[in-house]
DNA sequence: CTGCGAACCTGTTAGC
DNA sequence: TGCTAACAGGTTCGCA
């Protein structure tokens, strides 16, 4: 389900009804997502008040008052849902605020108490590739998972110089490249495609030759920046995408998926005006990849 | 170091 | 309708 712009926007939907809250309570369903839980992690979050909710590449970051954080990555499958606990001055409208069913696969529920009211926050994961962890703050930038990210596709952090210093010489596929969340951090596979049709680029291209022989940037990889920086900035915009199941924390779906132009099209029509090809789907490093081999060039 | 396949796990859908 | 196979937004590990 989530890529940057998903977790962006799950970020969003919590935020109002975490920030400043206390955990008052938490049911952690089971021993185990992706990763076994810390150990004592129910009890080292409960009494917390949530100082900040923030974001790098796919991870959510909970800022708590004993300067500890809450890192939790959604996985292929994960999904946060809000509901309003009783009486709960949570906004109308915007949130669930009957009990859904219990679902087999909630396994995370945080009780929470806040400006905004009292609420459930339920993790929700089929597959279990998600995974939570508690670390300190001043831990965080030389863990494993963040240590070797690289810069975010949003703002400024993206430019086509510092993009070329790393795609300098490689010879795996740009498509490899982008999906590499050392190079880039937070992009996924649905991006990655609408980004190299975007830029007119093959995805078979091998990643250094956007590159010229004395480390500058190509004029093709002015053009991939500024196409990864829009389909990602459009796609916040909208609220993240989802091909069938990607709910947002308020019960409604992403719909970034009506923009489309290649990723799961195949045997569609190129929507570029004039080209008039048909979208094919490859597979590389075991992953889809959809383009428009007649105006993506190698 | 690089690239690639497999693995993790469940659910949905396409095809017969 | 029912069964099976393929495939799904991500990351990590092991092997060549």
């Amino acid at each position: 389900m989530p890529e940057l712009p998903e977790v962006e926007t799950v970020r969003r939907g919590l935020q109002p009804v975490m920030e400043g809250a206390r955990i008052v309570r938490v049911e952690q369903r089971r021993a185990d997502l992706r990763f076994v839980f810390p150990a004592d992690f129910a009890s080292r979050l409960e009494g917390r008040q949530i100082i900040s909710l923030g974001r790098r590449a796919k991870y959510l970051i909970a800022d708590l008052d004993d300067g500890m954080v809450l890192v939790s990555h959604l996985g292929m499958s994960g999904s946060f849902r809000i509901e309003a606990d009783g009486e709960g001055t949570l906004r109308p409208g915007a949130f669930h605020h009957e009990r859904s069913k219990d679902d087999k696969h909630d396994h995370v529920v945080l009780h929470v108490e806040g400006p905004a009211g009292k609420a459930r926050v339920i993790y929700n994961d089929p597959r279990r590739f998600g995974y939570m962890d508690l670390m300190a703050r001043a831990a965080l930038v030389e863990h494993a998972w963040f240590r070797s990210l690289g810069v975010e596709p949003t703002g400024n952090s993206l430019n086509a110089t510092g993009l070329a210093g790393q795609l300098a010489g490689k010879k795996s596929p740009l498509k490899a490249a982008l999906l590499d969340q050392r190079i880039i951090a937070g992009l996924g596979n649905i991006y990655v495609c609408e980004a190299m049709w975007r830029a007119k680029l093959s995805p078979l291209k091998p990643a250094g030759g956007l590159v010229t022989s004395t480390g500058r940037p190509r004029k093709q990889l002015e053009l991939l920046t500024q196409a990864i920086r829009d389909v990602i900035d459009e796609a916040i915009a909208a609220g993240g995408s989802s091909l069938r199941d990607h709910i947002r924390t308020d019960g409604t779906l992403g719909y970034f998926q009506h923009g489309f132009s290649v990723y799961d099209r195949e045997g569609k029509a190129c929507p570029r005006p004039g080209c008039g090809d048909t979208v094919r789907r490859i597979v590389q490093s075991g992953r889809s990849t959809f383009y428009c081999p007649r105006c993506q060039k190698h």
